[in-house]
DNA sequence: CGCTTCCATGGAAGCGCTTCCAGTAGCACG
DNA sequence: CGTGCTACTGGAAGCGCTTCCATGGAAGCG
């Protein structure tokens, strides 16, 4: 069974066509009677024949294969989710695309990490780019892909990422905005606010968009002490006594993702507190990890998974010449308080 | 910049050699001088030559595709760290030996399952596949891929995979027996087990193992119930009430996964226990879930990165006939119980 | 009716590489 | 000095496809 696959000239000969005709059926092209079509289409089924990639790359100079680059290190980050989600949406959309997706991982700390996603997109023939965070605000690397010929689609960009190449993503700052919205409304005044690592754009938006909340109620900084973590559980439960420890005494914990929220839960577990009744905690991703830390984490819903796709799906419109537009387009999806069990009026 | 790529031929022409040559020193062929060998290399370093891997393909029949195959789906099922750390660590092998994964994506209730796996494998010519549970034991799916032609590499098969084709794994049995050994040393007699999806065998056997300890104790059918999960969260809050309410009232609660003994443990927080003071729970697996959990679980830790990496390298080993073995190759990879506060002394 | 235009098809070239086979040079041997 | 090695190098073919250009016939037009 491991006879030679068919190739497009079995096809030929079996539909009695010459070559050039089935690939024109193969790529949908136009000119072809649709009784011919519907008889290379039957040799195609007959034989099983499957098109070779490699092939239609060398000869038509489109690899169709896309690449995803993240950043997360299992080893210090257990947060997978995010990445694992992106993942799976990407792989989703391909499937009825016809393209393929390449996925590579370099941890952010690598020294010459901007190099080695140029090497993955130049050595592999890449046509198609798809940032994470942080990578997603690194203009230099973006710069260099976009130079490559390569299209570059930013997941999640902050200000820098944003306006160099397509993007998609939520709006963090509203996200953060309505989640501290949310806690004054329950009465907070004093707040903790767990911040992602220096440089994360799209955490500090969210950040950002915590304090303009505040500051509609005349709140400033006497109202809320900051801890940078690294938005892993780890951090979160590191930084919590800080904050709790500190002469302001905070009723509410926020953080800039679900990870750190689920450390700080856990901290406040480990002091006997009870939550939300001692402590209000909220998070931001609506990753897994919410749902099953007890209690339920308060966190603002994105859809990852969507993210994912959609990034595709930009990819290939400007790929196909879909989309010619001559500025980047962003796509900003929604996003949503999730009320759940850590939150309560003071 | 974005210029045509240097080409073989364009390396050939500046080194001063033939084409042929070129490609010997690609390939670390013999029959090279170093002098000339060195002097090619020079010329691949100052033109930026990368070899076109389509070309490479479509000429030398051998297109260095792996392909990786999950079944989980985020949407049902958010643990998705299993399968993250395996790609991970397959990514990493495979950025030393010059092979890309294609990673895909078959929820376990596709109808087509087996056919969209191998339309993968054909259509984009892989030469190798890693099949995660439960496909590692879907035994018709293996044999199908062999015929292609297609090496297989199953991660922790259960009894049916194992023997069909090369695999890799922790011992499952021992890993069941193991923890359930500890908890007999706390003084537990009375138990409740959370097995995985019927016919996922590698859970199976983690069963299997508890309860060959438990016999070993002279405890049969009368010290256990048990109750099937399919792996996620939910089926661990919703399966606890019964176990907890059964008229048997085991002092411990074992889960084959990680992610229904944290189900278990905040349907426990929700009724009010105090853990592991009025009941010991137990996981398998030592995903992050274990450690983010409060109070942090006790489980079997297994390396999921690690046999991720192993599952390429004895697909490669297996494709560069560095492994002619005749018979299937199992690689077992240790376990241990990793104690943290989910148990205690009864 | 002769002209252009359009549609459907095919022939040939060539994408960038590897593999097969045919050299050429250098050397030891009798 | 011819023979038979071995070590190295190159020419040519061809992998399975797409693209460019040529061809023939059917329609459209004045």
């Amino acid at each position: 069974m491991t006879g030679k696959r068919p190739t497009i000239d079995d096809v030929a000969r079996v539909s009695g066509v010459a070559r050039v005709t089935v690939s024109r059926v193969l790529n949908g092209g136009p000119n072809v009677r649709d009784e011919v079509r519907a008889r290379v289409m039957r040799a195609i089924e007959q034989l099983d024949y499957k098109v070779n990639p490699q092939a239609r790359s060398l000869a038509g100079g489109a690899s169709r294969l896309l690449a995803f680059v993240f950043a997360s290190d299992l080893e210090n980050d257990p947060n997978s989710y995010y990445e694992s989600a992106l993942e799976l949406g990407a792989l989703r959309a391909c499937l009825t695309l016809g393209y393929q997706v390449l996925v590579q991982n370099v941890p952010q700390q690598t020294p010459d990490r901007e190099k080695r996603v140029l090497d993955l997109i130049t050595s592999q023939r890449c046509e198609g780019l798809i940032l994470s965070p942080p990578y997603s605000d690194d203009v230099s690397l973006i710069q260099a892909a976009l130079a490559q010929g390569c299209k570059v689609v930013t997941v999640s960009p902050g200000g820098p990422g944003r306006g160099i190449a397509d993007g998609v993503g939520v709006d963090d700052e509203a996200g953060g905005y309505d989640m501290a919205r949310e806690l004054l409304r329950l009465g907070h005044r004093r707040f903790g606010f767990i911040a992602g690592l220096e440089g994360h754009l799209s955490a500090d938006r969210r950040m950002k968009g915590f304090e303009r909340a505040l500051a509609e109620e005349s709140l400033g900084q006497e109202a809320w002490i900051m801890a940078r973590g690294d938005f892993t559980f780890r951090s979160g439960a590191h930084l919590a006594p800080q904050l709790l420890d500190h002469p302001l005494s905070p009723s509410a914990l926020v953080c800039a993702n679900d990870d750190m929220a689920a450390g700080v839960l856990s901290a406040a577990h480990a002091r006997g507190l009870s939550i939300p009744r001692d402590l209000s905690i909220t998070g931001f991703d609506d990753a897994p990890v919410a749902a099953i830390v007890w209690p339920p984490l308060t966190t603002v819903h994105q859809p990852v998974k969507v993210l994912g796709q959609r990034a595709v799906e930009m990819l290939v419109a400007r790929l196909t010449g879909a989309n010619t537009a001559s500025t980047p387009v962003f796509q900003q999806l929604d996003h949503a308080v999730v009320h759940r069990q850590t939150t309560a009026a003071r």
